[in-house]
DNA sequence: CCCTGATTCGC
DNA sequence: GCGAATCAGG
């Protein structure tokens, strides 16, 4: 495989949209992540423009601002090309959707003063079966696993870790499961027990 | 161990 | 110019 002007742009978008390097290497095919890597800054597009904080981890103290040029072999290096239209970006957001109020059946009389948040997740996951509707076995499991669970950050997640939600969104007290997930399915062991059930089984089990 | 980007250097 | 190997780090 070879730089093309079509995988150098496929390249230069993905770079700019905040992607890794091993993503868009998958995406292109025929290359390792470090071959992009080496394209990028061959290509002097290192240092991501347009604000990419990519955490990763810990926000960092008070990180102020400093995008840290770091280093540029090029004097004059930094400019910001094609970084002019900062596009919204598949940045998850961090916390308090503050409004959208989504559904919700909430009865909730409007009465007392101290209620729990009733901000709705954004967009809703994986379906937390109702307790009644899980085999007894499973849901053990799970209540024990989730003691282990690695608490990830939505940004933690990958292929390979399970993506099951614990805790309330609206809240901090919420993370991933980010245990190892089984080979091709979204969740660990433990959780692909609640989230996949067969028809037969949710039948016998209801009512 | 998983992953990230950065750098080096023979080709 | 290219990218594997390596480095440094979360």
């Amino acid at each position: 495989m070879s730089w093309t002007d079509e995988r150098v742009e496929t390249l230069k978008r993905m770079w700019s949209e905040g992607q890794s390097a091993s993503q868009i290497a998958k995406e292109l095919g025929g290359v390792t992540r470090n071959a992009v890597i080496g394209k990028v800054h061959r290509l002097g597009l290192s240092n991501r423009v347009g604000a990419a904080p990519m955490p990763e981890t810990k926000p960092k103290a008070t990180a102020p601002a400093a995008p840290t040029p770091s280093r540029s072999e090029t004097p004059a290096a930094a400019e910001a090309p094609k970084a002019a239209a900062p596009r919204p970006e598949p940045k998850p957001a961090p916390s308090r959707p503050a409004e959208a109020a989504v559904q919700q059946p909430a009865p909730q009389p409007a009465a007392q003063t101290a209620r729990k948040p009733i901000v709705p997740a954004g967009q809703p996951l994986p379906p937390q079966p109702s307790a009644g509707e899980i085999s007894p076995e499973a849901l053990a499991s799970v209540r024990e696993v989730e003691k282990r669970a690695r608490k990830l950050t939505l940004m933690e997640l990958t292929e390979r870790t399970c993506k099951w939600p614990i805790g309330d969104p609206a809240t901090t007290d919420f993370w991933f499961c980010g245990l190892a997930a089984q080979p091709g399915k979204p969740y660990c062991d433990a959780h692909v027990g609640v989230a996949f059930q067969p028809m037969s089984a949710r039948r016998d089990r209801r009512r």
